[in-house]
RNA sequence: CGGGGUGUACCUCAACUUGGUAGAGGGCCGGCUUUGGGUGCCGGACGUUGUAGGUUCAAAUCCUAUCACCCCGACCA
């Protein structure tokens, strides 16, 4: 492709609003345009990385036998009013009317419509297994769509079905599954980890989430460097070590902390290291004020405690409350002489000589212990922290941000009893197909996958999604630059490799900052002072120093990109 | 849904506090210049200041309503 026939519109400044890294460099390098909050356009650049993201998903798919099939988006509501979903799904299905008033939404995912296709077209054990998958665009009137392509309200999916038999048969195809998600994000290039998901609502007895490691994801995830752990963060049990007989202590006595509430500020002013205290917080669990005592220097996930208290809502008190609770100011309270319920998490146990709020303005409490001083319920609460202990093999873990690329879950006959698809066993008998649905979002990968691959410049495309291998840049308008140029071109077009050639009529600088803003691989830059030695630069955009060039003769210069990109191709790695 | 913020040229922003009829840089168009990391100079086009109403001799500026968008949280098969 010629850069002057493109539409290639890059820009120096981004909008301000665009937050994220991938949706900066996204509009920034002409990838896509917003349309409306959470809607985009794809430009042509945008399409083509696309488009290389559903191959690899495709020919991963189909390696492990699925086919492709193509639903509607536009639905009738009597689909999803049989499972219940029309109205349960709430405010984020988009909901619409037909000229004569009947009711249609915009498919979020498709069970219901694929469940419908399995019982008209599967009737027997012959027919199984199966598995279906289209790539599809879906609609979720998301509460707050954000980072671009990462949370819109329209964007591409890829939502696979497998029907079977039986569990096992839904294992087995679970498990193809998990085989060829692997496969494909490892051929694009990503860093990622699959994560037990809280099996939640769907009645699955399995799944799993594919989350890509980031900064700027939304789920908090632990993992470990060293092994293949990683947990959500809300589930995450830190190590504890065995219950120990605490040490005996002194009586408690009353220190005088004069404005000093803050963990930090008293364990500064009493020299004494924040693990020595125990950090009481003021909850509101639903109706009810909870005392939550935690090791000084730990954090409480709400997630874990609205769950140990088995509550739906669980919020920090206000410091009125906790003037009027504790009598005293914020930031002096403690489980000492407490009156209400007290919640202590293991590692605050197992200090056995604390230092606390003394449920008086200015004053702590030192010699604390469990037991002696303060009673309370022992649950689980706090987060895991960076550093902690890898509960699988030891070694600390680190806190990452995640981004679900994928799901895979067995579904089990949730979909197919409730609309009554069923098939006949070897006996004559008539059992529920047993499914799994498996998602993979496709445009979010677009913006993930540049959360992962950039740098000050601009994109890092790898190989297999980038929009062009190569990105042929002349420098200079001479004839022998444009001939040279052509020739490189042609003769990778031969091999079946595309080319975005910069032929415009532009400063170096400016072609040289538009590549690394676009991203392309591979850069082969041609100038009369390379080619008065007949020879032509390599250089690949991996490398930040713009220096790092390799020199190659004109004539070898296709063939070597040939090789080098076939190479690199084939040698797609494979993790497990 | 709760909290915070923003709407002015294609983009980034200024002018708003203290009302006097809109400006810079980038981009775009033309000319000259320059030609290996966003060249320099000259000239030019582009605005119902989100929308509606109100106050006023006069509104980007003050008031009211409304819409849109962004951020944090809640939510997220």
């Amino acid at each position: 492709m010629r850069y002057t026939k493109a539409l290639l519109p890059t820009q120096k400044e981004a909008p301000a609003d665009a937050i994220s890294t991938s949706h900066i460099l996204l509009l920034r390098a002409g990838y896509i345009r917003r349309v409306g909050a959470g809607i985009y356009s794809f430009l042509p650049m945008g399409l083509r990385v696309l488009r290389n993201i559903e191959k690899i998903v495709r020919e991963e798919l189909a390696e492990q036998g699925a086919e492709e099939v193509l639903l509607p988006a536009l639905l009738p509501a009597e689909y999803f009013r049989e499972t219940g979903r029309f109205d349960g799904f709430g405010d984020t299905l988009l909901r619409l009317k037909d000229r004569k008033g009947g009711d249609y939404h915009l498919g979020p995912t498709h069970e219901e419509i694929i469940t419908d296709l399995a019982r008209r077209e599967i009737q027997s054990y012959r027919d199984l297994p199966k598995n279906l998958y289209q790539i599809q665009t879906k609609f979720r009137d998301e509460p707050r769509p954000r980072g671009g392509l990462l949370r819109c309200r329209e964007f591409i999916m890829k939502d696979a079905y497998s029907f079977d038999a039986d569990l096992e048969g839904a294992h087995a195809s679970y498990e193809r599954m998990r085989v060829a998600y692997r496969r494909a994000f490892d051929r694009m290039g990503l860093r990622y980890r699959m994560v037990g998901a809280d099996s939640g609502a769907m009645g699955g007895s399995q799944s799993a989430e594919f989350q890509v490691l980031v900064q700027s994801g939304e789920d908090f995830l632990a993992a470990c460097n060293h092994c293949e752990y990683a947990e959500n963060l809300e589930v995450a049990e830190p190590v504890r070590g065995a219950e120990e007989p605490l040490a005996a202590v002194p009586e408690r006595k009353e220190l005088h902390t004069p404005g000093k509430g803050g963990i930090d500020s008293v364990a500064e002013f009493l020299g004494a290291g924040p693990e020595r205290f125990l950090k009481s917080l003021l909850y509101w669990a639903d109706k009810e004020l909870v005392l939550v005592v935690l090791r000084g220097d730990h954090e409480v996930s709400e997630v874990k405690l609205a769950r140990a208290l088995g509550v739906t809502d669980v919020r920090l008190a206000s410091p009125e409350d906790v003037r009027e609770k504790t009598g005293a100011a914020v930031g002096f309270a403690g489980p000492v002489g407490f009156s209400g319920r007290v919640v202590v998490d293991p590692d605050a146990r197992a200090v056995s000589d604390g230092i606390t709020g003394a449920n008086k303005t200015d004053y702590h409490l030192e010699h604390v212990q469990f037991g002696r001083d303060y009673q309370g319920e022992i649950l689980s609460v706090r987060a895991m922290r960076e550093g902690d202990p890898c509960p699988r093999c030891g070694n600390p873990v680190q806190i990452f941000r995640g981004i679900e690329a994928g799901h895979i879950f067995v579904l089990g006959t949730h979909y197919s009893a409730k609309m009554g698809a069923e098939f006949l066993d070897d006996k004559g008998e008539k059992r529920p197909i047993v499914m799994g649905c498996y998602g993979i979002g496709i445009s979010r990968l677009v913006a993930t996958i540049i959360e992962q691959h950039h740098d000050d410049s601009g994109i890092i495309w790898p190989l297999s999604v980038a929009p062009y291998p190569v990105h042929i840049v002349q420098v200079g308008e001479s004839d022998a630059v444009r001939e040279a140029s052509a020739r490189i071109e042609r003769e990778l077009k031969e091999a079946g490799i595309e080319a975005l050639v910069d032929d415009r009529n532009e400063r170096p600088g400016v072609k040289f900052k538009d590549a690394d803003l676009i991203g392309i691989p591979l850069r082969v830059t041609i100038g009369d002072r390379g080619l008065a030695s007949g020879q032509v630069e390599l250089k690949e955009r991996t490398q930040a120093d713009p220096k790092q060039v390799t020199l190659l003769p004109l004539e070898e210069a296709a063939s070597t990109l040939v090789r080098r990109i076939r190479n690199e191709l084939a040698g797609t790695p494979e993790r497990g």
